[in-house]
RNA sequence: GCCGGAGUGGCGGAAUUGGUAGACGCAAGGGACUUAAAAUCCCUCGGGUCUCUGACCUGUACGAGUUCGAGUCUCGUCUCCGGCACCA
């Protein structure tokens, strides 16, 4: 080899020694002890797998260069390790592409795959590709249609008509999170409000345990848990039924301030209640309501011309249809207390409705309750004191809460109810590229399931895209017709599939079984040894961007496999990383829009000669023009250098910018290492290295052992690669400026080097596998450095012989002296006495006080 | 509005249970080597003042407080970022 660092050229030579000696394979299941424990500790490391849009970016490189160092850091400290990958292979680009430029889906989808998998290994990453995973194949979504079989077995899936986001202009639904600033995400059309039939997963059956689970996710960052508990959205409240004056029927509405139940002063219901159609006379009315359904800007009511009657004061509350009220919450139905609701006060003003004070602040509570209603601006939210409210007069909110709420049960009013704001999740799709839902309708049947043996249903590929919208599967004659079930009669299929999220909900179960290996049975009495072995997750990595929804549909479908008896794990993923973006600088020309770097020369556009503006470091994104190719990248630095910069600009968790300089100095730093790897190579290092070193030596050997521990701890303690390299970069500075000269310098330069390649060799694999070769010890059984333990510290010899201490005068430095460690309270107390300085400032002075913190400093307080 | 998170040099970022603010890197400036450049190496590098080989003052968004001592703890204020947002 050569005494030049040259990236290309090694980092090829150790990924074909890894693929060769299959490195990276999964340890055997180990045999189940009684207790339930393998002889060895696992270790599941786990990113997110992408999409195969094409290509990787930068923010995939940050993902698995962070999950790499982990995975293989826990194979040196002995763990057995799964560190899978695979392909969230279902989705709607790849119908785009195939309506665009006429390719299909499958064959976009697998080339796209191929690519990104060379790019991957390119980066030196260190998967089980026997254990991928591709969601599109068959063999994969079979097990989707099967959850779903089996969750409609128990009554968690199932059909309902509801209000969906639809896209007009792609003639789809839109989940929620397509739906940006009220604007389909692909065609920016106005997304409205449309009543369609769809298949729901019924996650809101786990609603309370999805939320008491949040307790347990102590290894998940805090903003994320809050993020589900607040999507969860749990209240507390009373339902309370107002009889409808002249009708059998009654109101039954939800609130959690039961304490304003005397200020209602009129009702509202959602515009799809089942009382609407009912109540409201005229039709084409209560039509332009419901057009309004969602649209919360501005508020729109209907007088149903019925009143109910209120229970608690016998006082008639007109009722009206209004579009704000939702009706996937509570029971679709409110009672309205302007006086102490905004929204409430809004529309009464609108409508010229009466406004009832019943709540008062504590302390004005003698006052106010003269104070005419009309002179309220707005409505009064806070919790207060009852007024006007019959017995229940003076007393505080929160008693008068729960006084009504017993109150109100006692007369068999009502009851006291939990209501939450998540909702079930609409998996209907109406898409080509993504799990047919196994499903038969039937004229005589009715809804059929598809029997089990039959799975899976095939998602057919001769079909046609055509871009007019609608599924191309309505179209495909032979996948529609198909033979009922139940009787044997002529039936259709659902043409709907499935959301891309239910792939994603389970994948992280199907790697511990292995590719074409994937198989469930709902009738085992425990889980396979796999899973069981395997599962949870113990580090998933992966954007923020998923804090809700993938987490949360893997959550609950690990509750669902669970009870199943598929799992034995109720959560999917003990602990979560969720890296931040990667971000660069943009260039803006007032005419030519966002510019490339190469467009802007000496801060003008080059096109047009005007002043580019610098704008924000923002997210890398094609449109600002701010990316960065890792495939250049890696041609120009190498991997190493991609994965050391990327993981040495900032802790993981915080957004990243990207600096061409960095890079740079990412690269300087190897190169640096490797010259004195090759400046020393060769020379005896190996022998035992002697007590009586020079200070230099000493020095050196003390250093490396500090450098041990200060990486270790880093490791451990949140995975702060950052200052694990600031660590390496000052060994690496002692060692470069190390001049040895006897054999036991060598020795502890050999100690040095050894340690800390062993050390950065999960950060930059092929670089340490190079060097660690060119030491001479890629010798024997274990030739790759990944066969060698992670080094171990003594606690002795990372200790300092001499300390600094610190002479503080009333809390201000003012000196600073070279002491042995271990020095006695009081010697450091007298030597800081003694120092010239302090003497100066304690002429004539009183001495209060002298803290001492040992082995810091001394502090010394006059007067 | 509600819930999170964050404010430290020119920049990215470090600072155990409160104990030397600015590790490490980048940029910048100066020097060495060189015919020259690149690369490399050495030095300086928060701001300010002075009697300038040294010393002092000041400094972690702002204002108070606790403490011998606060970037770190408490209270209040401001700004920025992210999420949710008529959820009754």
């Amino acid at each position: 080899m050569q005494d030049k660092y040259n990236p290309e050229e090694i980092e090829m030579k150790w990924q074909k020694y890894w693929a060769e000696r299959r490195l990276h394979k999964t340890p055997p299941t180990p045999p189940l002890n009684k207790g339930g424990q393998g002889g060895v500790e696992k270790f599941y490391c786990l990113e997110m797998f992408p999409y195969p849009s094409g290509k990787i970016h930068m923010g995939h490189v940050r993902n698995y260069a962070i999950g790499d160092v982990i995975a293989r850091y826990k194979r040196m400290c002995g763990f057995n390790v799964l560190h899978p990958m695979g392909w969230d292979a279902f989705g709607l680009p790849a119908e785009n592409a195939a309506i665009k430029h006429g390719v299909h889906p499958a064959k976009w989808t697998y080339e796209n795959i191929e690519y990104m998998k060379k790019q991957l290994d390119r980066m030196g990453l260190s998967y089980d590709w026997d254990r991928e995973v591709t969601t599109c194949s068959p063999e994969y979504y079979k097990w989707n249609q099967w959850f779903f079989l089996k969750l409609y077995e128990k009554g968690l899936a199932y059909k309902k008509a509801s209000f969906v986001n639809w896209c007009p202009s792609c003639v789809t639904v839109l989940a929620n999170e397509q739906v940006i600033d009220g604007k389909c995400w692909r065609c920016d059309s106005t997304v409205v409000q449309k009543e369609l039939e769809q298949w729901f997963f019924k996650i809101t059956h786990y609603a309370e345990e999805l939320l008491q689970g949040c307790d347990e996710l102590t290894g998940w960052p805090e903003r994320v848990v809050a993020m589900q508990k607040n999507w969860i959205g749990k209240s507390e409240g009373v339902e309370v039924d107002f009889p409808i004056n002249g009708t059998d029927e009654k109101l039954r509405i939800y609130t959690t301030r039961p304490d304003t139940l005397f200020g209602v002063t009129y009702m509202c219901i959602a515009p799809g209640h089942h009382l609407a159609e009912k109540l409201v006379g005229d039709k084409s009315k209560l039509e332009v309501v419901k057009a309004k359904y969602g649209k919360m800007e501005d508020k729109e009511g209907l007088f149903t011309g019925h009143y109910a009657t209120n229970p608690l004061t016998d006082e008639k509350i007109p009722i009206y249809v209004a579009n704000f009220v939702l009706m996937e919450y509570g029971t679709g139905a409110i009672m309205s207390v302007p006086a102490h609701d905004q929204r409430d006060f809004e529309f009464a003003e609108k409508y010229g409705l009466p406004i009832k004070v019943v709540i008062v602040s504590e302390d004005r509570s003698a006052v106010s309750s003269q104070q005419p209603a009309e002179q309220l601006k707005e409505a009064y939210e806070e919790e207060g004191v009852l007024i006007n409210s019959g017995q229940f007069s003076g007393l505080k909110s929160a008693d008068a809460k729960r006084e009504i709420g017993k109150y109100i049960e006692e007369k068999g009013f009502g009851k006291r109810t939990l209501n939450y704001k998540l909702r079930d999740w609409g998996i209907s799709r109406q898409r080509y590229w993504g799990t047919p839902i196994p499903i038969i309708y039937c004229d005589k049947c009715g809804v059929v399931p598809v029997p089990e043996k039959d799975l899976p249903v095939i998602l057919p590929e001769d079909v046609k895209f055509t871009g007019k919208g609608g599924s191309p599967l309505l179209e495909s004659e032979p996948f529609l017709r198909v033979k009922c079930p139940k009787c044997g009669g002529a039936a259709r299929r659902e043409t709907d599939t499935m959301d891309t999220f239910v792939d994603s909900s389970w994948y992280f179960v199907a790697y511990c079984l292995g590719k074409n290996k994937i198989a469930f049975n709902s009738h085992l009495k425990t889980p396979s040894s796999e899973l069981n072995y395997w599962m949870p997750v113990d580090q998933y990595i992966g954007g923020i961007e998923h804090a809700v929804l993938h987490l949360l549909y893997s959550r609950f479908f690990t509750k669902g496999m669970r009870d199943l008896g598929i799992v034995n794990v109720g959560e999917p993923f003990k602990n979560l990383l969720t890296q931040g973006m990667v971000c660069k600088e943009t260039w803006r020309c007032p005419e030519h829009d966002w510019l490339f770097p190469e467009e802007v020369k000496d801060g003008r556009c080059m096109r047009c000669g005007k002043e580019a503006e610098k704008g924000r470091v923002e997210k890398m994104s094609k449109s600002k023009k701010n990316v960065i190719d890792p495939d250049a990248l890696i041609k120009k630095y190498g991997a190493d250098t991609m994965r050391l910069f990327s993981l040495f600009a900032a802790p993981p968790e915080r957004d990243l910018e990207w600096s061409d300089k960095g890079v740079e100095g990412a690269y300087r730093f190897l190169s640096k290492v490797w010259g004195i790897v090759y400046k020393y190579k060769g020379q005896e290092t190996s022998i035992p290295i002697a007590y009586n070193l020079s200070p230099i030596a000493s020095s050196l050997l003390r250093k490396t052992h500090q450098t041990i521990r200060k990486v270790t701890d880093d490791i451990e303690k949140d995975y702060h690669f950052n200052t694990a390299i600031a660590a390496f970069m000052e060994l690496v500075n002692e060692m470069s400026s190390f001049n040895a000269e006897t054999e036991e310098d060598r020795a502890a330069l050999g100690f040095a080097v050894k340690s800390t390649l062993l050390m950065l060799a999960p950060f930059v694999p092929h670089f340490s596998e190079e060097l660690w070769e060119v030491m001479g010890e890629a010798t024997g059984e274990k030739s790759s450095i990944f066969e060698h333990q992670w080094p171990a510290w003594d606690e002795e010899l990372a200790k300092e012989e001499e300390i600094e201490l610190v002479v503080q005068v009333n809390g201000k430095l003012r000196a600073k002296i070279l002491v042995p460690a271990g020095l006695s309270d009081d010697d450091a107390k007298q030597r800081a006495l003694q120092e010239q300085r302090v003497k100066e400032m304690l002429d004539g002075k009183q001495i209060k006080k002298v803290v001492v913190v040992k082995g810091k400093l001394v502090n010394i307080v006059i007067g």
